[in-house]
DNA sequence: TGTACATCAGTGAACGCGCGTTCACTGATGTAC
DNA sequence: TGTACATCAGTGAACGCGCGTTCACTGATGTAC
């Protein structure tokens, strides 16, 4: 069906590019050719989807915050048309809140890497800290939209966020719990404490983000404070008393 | 010399007053008579420069940006007019950072209470909490400010908030030294702690601000669940042991 | 004290610009037969 | 296979609007004598 569809179109081109060369109108370029002939029209609509949610974030790359962003700039850099956005989302809210949705697989695969990776033999937290180090680099884009609208997008999209943040932690407390690595601790102390290692590890990622690429010896220190605030939380952790009556 | 001047200055209101009367040109307003004879020029100045400030905070009050906030706005809430904006700062950037200093300033402060309220006899991070709390929304929208521009402002704006907030981690470092509630600890190692404690406020007063005033018991849980990770942490603190040679 | 002059915080008109959104459209892709 | 028609992603002109910034100005405040 698409396959005949695809034969037809190419077709009919080949009849324009006669058409063009008879009355000298302006012809198909090769890369015309080449997108028209390979992918359906959902597939192209899909491709300048991604292009316009990539290029919201391309833009922030050097610091911009989302809200300063203009539907316009977003359109431009993307290479379509203003009132062309509008048959992908109803207005920059709701694109910024398809970033979230996207963040929010990101991290959940991390999760599940790690998840398969199982325990490291040793220097759990300093090994863990390398990996999540190379994890937001190879995100970046993403991880700087979440931590930097965090705090300072509008209210619907920092809700949004925060609910992202909160999925992520409670997932984060019960691999934990299944790891049995802290078997000591309740289930809302091992939620209250991923809460606290989750902030940490987002303002980590804000400050690793910051860094122009030639501060190795900045860099460094950053790494080496971020292992060690990890290991007193985690310290906390193994000697945390649970109350005898918990309230909640 | 400024008295005398205020006395001329009542002497010339009177004479506009007067001319008004038999000729009909408009009347100096009451407010305006009372402005003239009450201020000299570079208080009135500096009346003007707060305006600014605090409409520029009042603006960001339902979560807008600064970054989102135009020139024109902030003026049109001060009551002045745009081009009044020049007299005061050379653009956005630099009023943001005058809002930076005053945040500055006013940590500072809450810190120097502390010092002078002395350690609490019981209860220390409780007690802590619900001061920090209240000081939080005693100045809830500087610090809603400093806590929404942290990452989401332009470099500029975060790296003098970065400073602000470096700084005051310094000084508890400093603080809690000399009260020697932790003495097995380095300095390095204070400061990295009080980091991590001055993140987790910032997080936590972020999370005070965005809740709507009638959710007691979301608002309870939230004090609830600060107290529990200041703990862990101060726990992690205690049991710390410096490594034998210290790299730093 | 009064007078003559300087300063300068705030005014108001004007500018060019990019914004978000509307609308009717084009023409390749998709479907029915 | 070919033909006739429907769909709909992307186009391009147009709109009204608020923006940041410039400029020459006003007139109360401040200063010198």
């Amino acid at each position: 069906m698409t396959y005949r569809s695809h034969k037809r179109t190419v077709k009919r081109l080949v009849k324009r590019v006669r058409r063009t060369l008879s009355h000298e109108q302006t012809a198909p370029t090769g890369a015309e050719l080449f997108e028209h002939t390979l992918v359906t029209r959902a597939e192209r609509k899909q491709r300048t989807r991604n292009h316009l949610l990539e290029s919201a974030l391309r833009l922030m790359e050097d610091g911009r915050s989302f809200t300063s962003l203009g539907l316009r700039e977003v359109t431009r850099a993307a290479g379509v048309v203003p009132t062309s956005f509008y048959r992908h989302f109803e207005d920059m809210d709701q694109l910024a809140l398809a970033l979230v949705e996207e963040t929010g697989v990101t991290l959940r695969r991390l999760l599940r890497e790690a998840r398969q990776a199982g325990v490291p033999p040793l220097n759990i937290i300093r090994h863990s800290v390398m990996i999540y180090k190379q994890f937001v680099e190879d995100h970046r884009l993403h991880i700087m939209f979440m931590a930097g609208e965090r705090w300072g997008g509008s209210p619907l999209i920092r809700r949004a966020i925060r609910y992202e943040v909160q999925h992520f932690a409670t997932e984060m407390a019960q691999d934990l719990r299944e790891l049995n690595l802290l078997p000591a601790l309740s289930m809302a102390t091992l939620q209250m404490i991923c809460g606290l290692v989750v902030n940490t590890m987002l303002n980590a990622a804000s400050d690793f983000l910051d860094l122009s690429p030639d501060q190795p010896r900045v860099e460094q220190e950053l790494v080496e404070n971020f292992v060690l605030q990890l290991r007193v939380i985690f310290l906390g952790a193994t000697q945390w008393k649970e109350p005898s009556a918990a309230k909640v």
